[in-house]
DNA sequence: ATGGACAATGACACCGGTTTCCTATAGCCC
DNA sequence: GGGCTATAGGAAACCGGTGTCATTGTCCAT
């Protein structure tokens, strides 16, 4: 037995050294792919690496370096189809590099926001974190990662910040697209379920809504708009009282997918045909939206190529940061919206 | 200035002792809540700590204990609201450690599938993995963390394997009393969608169909059963199918929420009323379960209780092992059954 | 006084990589 | 043949923690 054969865990680039018959800088020159190695010295070594199936240590690794290969993703879940969109898009990415992908869940109503992922990222140390809406627009974290020296990617609505820190999808357009859409199918009234107050994509949605009937010369009447919360039921409470109202309008654009499935309920409550009585355009196509009847007519967020280009600017070099990171949703018509009733 | 004052980045633990005029060994000692320890020297130490806001690097700190403390979620996401509420439940359990978690989707069609979970693990040497169906039925996954020593829970349908790396939902027994609260309401007549060859989760759920049918003594018609993929599409194809059999049944148990769906539009198609001309019950209860019209009976997987007792089984020590890990899941009554048409 | 037990702490090697710097040899030119 | 340069490779230090063992001081029993 040698006196340091390590017969029992995995090999270690020692033990290669050791059967290679050279020195530990040797086979790390090996590993990184050094130019300056005699082809025959790394044939050799490589074959040794090979056979006995030896793999570097990455904490080994991320200590020498004093840099890490971590990739952070920081949410407050209010979408699981979103967030595992985004997983997936920067996993796509990951894969192939020696970049591992961390999550991490928090509270965005906890007052304890900021501490926690200060306490995160001063723990971990991560190579880059991507930060996920609703979250994503909080000032607050962005500064924290600029103090700690952190990468990191702002997914969003719209520009909040420099462009080298931000994806976003431009929300306010696809809105004025998808009530353009509703326009052109002869709807003169359009209700709106708006997002809650105090989120950007409330407002840009709003905002794009409010566009798109001004540009056409429609009024916006405060009687069919309704402030919901993004959840099913504040979509149902919102669609009974748009429906109920004096003159209840021909379309009802809901802020996201969630929304108009609940104002989908409250007009079979009602014993509307929908889309003959009513049409109803959401936003998100999340997975409820196809599996709805009538398959929702809705607005679908570019995930994979936003979470593409977010990944491209957490590792990327100088490049990826100029390149522009506004991307145009996309109007996925389906069943739910038709010809305005005369 | 001092020689080794690294003034540029984070304090490391040379700093701390450097400060506090002790030796490293005794800052681990604090850091580590070591017993023997003054009192004193604890609170002085500890009063640097804080004001430097050093934070121990856990690179070094798994280098060195030659461990770490990451815990890995390995899945083929067929069902985010699943996946997403795994993730949760472990973080849940996760948040006060020290540990990570850290997200591998890996694609179940793959040949290198096992070669793909293979080099993941070694190279990040994880703590533990939790495995999530399907692939947690995969049992080249099982040996193979066997044989890398690496701790693993696998989630499933049925115990597929000792207690040890088990965590399951027992399916069948919930399928039976899904079944049986539709023979409760008077049908004699049901159809099932059942979920895909060599899934084990169908297998359960189909054997819980057929148990449920003959113990009340009804018969199990090969003519109003039809085998999906899951998917919504295969729902509605199957659907489609079994309404246009000779003698239609009056209830159809979806092996999953998305086929339920699929089930409910064939239905529409054929201007069917449910629950009123045919019951329909899902499994899982996805986000799309509550938000279709009517909402849809189903059954709910006990996923926070999985997560956390898989959480526990791969953290724990030797206690955890022993518990039983078969959970059952709940029936979720809502409007999609009602009772049967004479 | 002396030896032993024990509490508190430090010195030093080590985990598995990388970097810096240095050496040895070969090839080349004059 | 001597001096210079390029190339291949090694020795040792280092990254930031932890383990092992030794050291010091104190108290108590003998």
């Amino acid at each position: 037995m040698d006196d340091d054969s390590n017969s029992g865990g995995k090999p270690t680039i020692n033990d290669i050294a050791r059967l290679a018959g050279v020195s530990k800088k040797t086979v790390s020159r090996v590993i990184n792919r050094s130019p300056l190695l005699n082809e025959d010295t790394r044939r050799r070594v490589d074959e040794i690496i090979r056979t006995t199936g030896y793999v570097p240590n990455p904490q080994a690794r991320a200590l020498a370096l004093r840099r890490n290969f971590l990739i952070g993703l920081v949410h407050d879940n209010p979408n699981a189809q979103m967030v595992l969109g985004m997983q997936q898009a920067l996993l796509s990415v990951l894969r192939g590099t020696e970049f591992e992908l961390i999550v991490r869940p928090v509270d965005r109503g906890s007052t304890s926001l900021v501490a926690d992922v200060r306490a995160f990222l001063e723990r971990q140390r991560l190579h880059g974190v991507m930060l996920l809406p609703p979250i994503s627009e909080n000032d607050g974290l962005a500064t924290l990662c600029d103090q700690l020296g952190c990468r990191y990617v702002r997914m969003g609505s719209a520009l909040l910040d420099t462009p080298e820190h931000m994806v976003a999808s431009n929300d306010r357009e696809a809105v004025r697209q998808a009530v353009n859409y509703l326009i052109g199918l002869g709807h003169r009234r359009i209700g709106l379920v708006s997002g809650p107050q105090g989120f950007r994509s409330a407002f840009e949605r709003r905002s794009g809504f409010g566009e798109a009937l001004s540009a056409a010369g429609l009024a916006f009447d405060p009687q069919i708009v309704v402030e919901g919360t993004y959840r099913f039921e504040s979509g149902l409470m919102a669609g009974r009282q748009i429906l109920a109202s004096a003159e209840p309008p021909t379309a009802i654009f809901a802020s996201n997918d969630e929304m108009a499935a609940g104002v989908l309920h409250a007009a079979r409550e009602l014993g509307l045909d929908v889309p003959a009585d009513l049409s109803i355009v959401g936003f998100d196509d999340t997975a409820i939206a196809a599996h709805l009847w009538p398959p929702l007519t809705t607005v679908r967020w570019p995930i994979q190529a936003m979470g593409k280009a977010a990944a491209a600017k957490l590792l990327g070099g100088e490049d990826s940061d100029a390149k522009p990171a506004l991307f145009l949703s996309e109007l996925i018509i389906r069943a739910s919206a038709g010809p305005a009733r005369r």
